[in-house]
DNA sequence: GTGCGCTTTGCAAGCGCTTACATTTTGTAG
DNA sequence: CTACAAAATGTAAGCGCTTGCAAAGCGCAC
């Protein structure tokens, strides 16, 4: 904030009339006669005037901030969401605050005080799986938040978002179809993260109900990152009997391990099936394509601004929402090996 | 912001202080006594007590808030160094407001706007070029800017970056050591974009004093997406002769360009070779690896951080830094094919 | 001229916080 | 036990803005 900016009694003192006559040119113009208006508005030009934010907060107790806490900017799985989701608020002249907790719960607590100290009138948060902490600090102070990336029917919460477990259930049945009886998952790190814990638990659901022996299926849990990824796949590649297909927990790991299994030599899906989950723009493009549940993002975001503000402009009138996914077929996805 | 937050005030009255004993606990926790510092922890604790962010801008005339705008968050182009920048920051409990233009001049100059009105300590843009009306709002505002992603020697401007130009023709250089001399380039868009301009500039720069014929070359300027490198790419695969190396103005249009060549049957490098910019973490991991300019991104944005706060403490202060850029070879860079 | 309603403007009380200064408490030396 | 400095805490005055309420100005009918 600048030192020297002018603020209301500067420009009052130079229009001559008083403060409350240019705060009400400002925020209701037609209560003020067009002569003054035009004076007042003479002299905001004249001195470059903007009002002070911190002021106005502190006067109408409302910033029009809202804040959102995503896991991480470090890939592009967020991105396209909250990208919808700002443009969505910014028709409403709402300005969107992001912070990033890097998966961690600790942190996503430090990102949502700052968050609601720099103002927020309301909270986007993913997932839902937070520490009785945290919950405790937004039930205190009643701060409107909405949930995405996830969906709990019957909580009292506000979700924009779709079953993670039911979405894993599918595509491993999708995989067990295609004949694959030897699997592995490259899960992401499920402890503080309800969506990966969801999507695995569906998985193994179905794997199980398809009467393969789970204890036979290699877990892995691992970092979002291509390079732990690969990691994941030098380790699963080294077993016997090597799986003939892996299912990734999201499509960066599975990216990755497409990657490293085609340094390496292996063909796939000639040699092993891989999978993802999120059908990010990458999943499109990799070769071969990325057999993955198709996430509708934009969609999500849009609804999500929608209800948030709904929510917070009358709370109560937010409404949960469960969004769909489906599977995308591609090429990564084929039959086992003989 | 919340009707029924608690305030300072409740604090105090809660812990038995004063209002002033809380605020010094949390602005200088040594001048107040260990016993009632505790004591005061556990009232803030127990009321859930955040600072209100008006009050405390209203009082100490600064908001700790900085704010940049970023052309895009849809790819991971700017993701790292907006994380190391705003990690920097945090250590200095100071907050990031993040805007995205969309690579386009007049919603630049409105996310610009909107950074301000919100108290916007500083601001951090990327690149340099833009609109007359946009500068004169800055330069009259007297804010504290700091432009990344490019450098200019000599400037008054502060710039943290690197010399798109240089490291544009270091590319091509190599490229034509290679062997190569049908090329294509597959640039972003200009206009609005000093980065991506400078890039082709340097590029031609260097084709040209190769003695190769630049009316030769086809250059083809698109948005950075899979998709649009894709297209492009079916663009330059027509032509004839067709060129036996493709130099992408970024990594993602490389990564594009790489994917569709290869899903048309095409060998990478055997029968066309593909450079990229940025070394995104993609390029390490795509089949083949993208050889590449490496950007410091992290380093970028830490330096950033540094110097941009410099300069909003202490005006005048802040230093540009130009930043190396290097070549990474992987395999994506062959010999031409006979 | 008086009185009436209406519009336009001013007054002043906060909003929650920081901080200079005043006051009280504590610690220590004599 | 006293005296005095240092440490801890309290008091109160804003920071720039909005807004309920009061006052003033105006047009008009009588």
């Amino acid at each position: 904030m600048n030192g020297n900016a002018p603020t209301l009694d500067d420009v009052a003192r130079a229009a001559g009339v008083s403060a409350a006559t240019i705060s009400r040119c400002i925020n209701s113009p037609d209560r003020v006669a067009e002569s003054t208006r035009r004076r007042v508005q003479d002299a905001i030009d004249q001195l470059g005037y903007t009002p002070n934010f911190g002021g106005r907060a502190l006067a109408t107790r409302r910033t029009n901030i809202v804040g959102a806490v995503i896991p991480s900017m470090a890939n592009a799985i967020f991105a396209e969401g909250i990208q919808a989701f700002q443009e969505e608020l910014s028709r409403e002249k709402v300005t969107l605050l992001i912070g990033s907790s890097n998966y961690d719960p600790d942190y996503e607590f430090e990102q949502i005080q700052t968050l609601i100290s720099h103002g927020a009138d309301g909270l986007l948060l993913v997932g839902s799986n937070r520490p009785e902490r945290t919950q405790r600090f937004l039930d205190a102070r009643r701060i409107p938040t909405l949930n995405v990336w996830c969906y709990q029917p019957g909580s009292d919460q506000l979700f924009v978002g779709f079953d993670n477990c039911r979405a894993g259930a599918d595509i491993a049945h999708l995989v067990i179809e295609s004949g694959h009886r030897n699997l592995a998952i490259v899960s992401g790190i499920c402890e503080g993260n309800d969506r990966a814990a969801d999507r695995l638990a569906g998985m193994k659901q179905a794997i199980g109900a398809k009467g393969i022996d789970l204890s036979q299926v290699t877990v892995l849990q691992t970092k979002y990152s291509f390079e732990h990824a690969a990691r994941a796949f030098d380790t699963i590649i080294a077993q016997s009997p090597r799986p003939t297909a892996i299912l990734a927990g999201n499509d960066v790991l599975a990216v990755g391990l497409i990657e490293r299994a085609r340094s390496l030599g292996f063909s796939v899906p000639g040699d092993l099936s891989v999978t993802g989950f999120d059908d990010i723009s990458v999943a499109q493009f990799v070769e071969p394509g990325l057999t993955t549940v198709r996430v509708p993002q934009v969609q999500m975001g849009q609804r999500a601004a929608e209800e948030l503000l709904a929510e917070i402009r009358h709370p109560g009138s937010g409404k949960s929402v469960e969004m769909l996914t489906h599977i995308i077929r591609r090429g990564s996805l084929g039959p086992p090996s003989a």
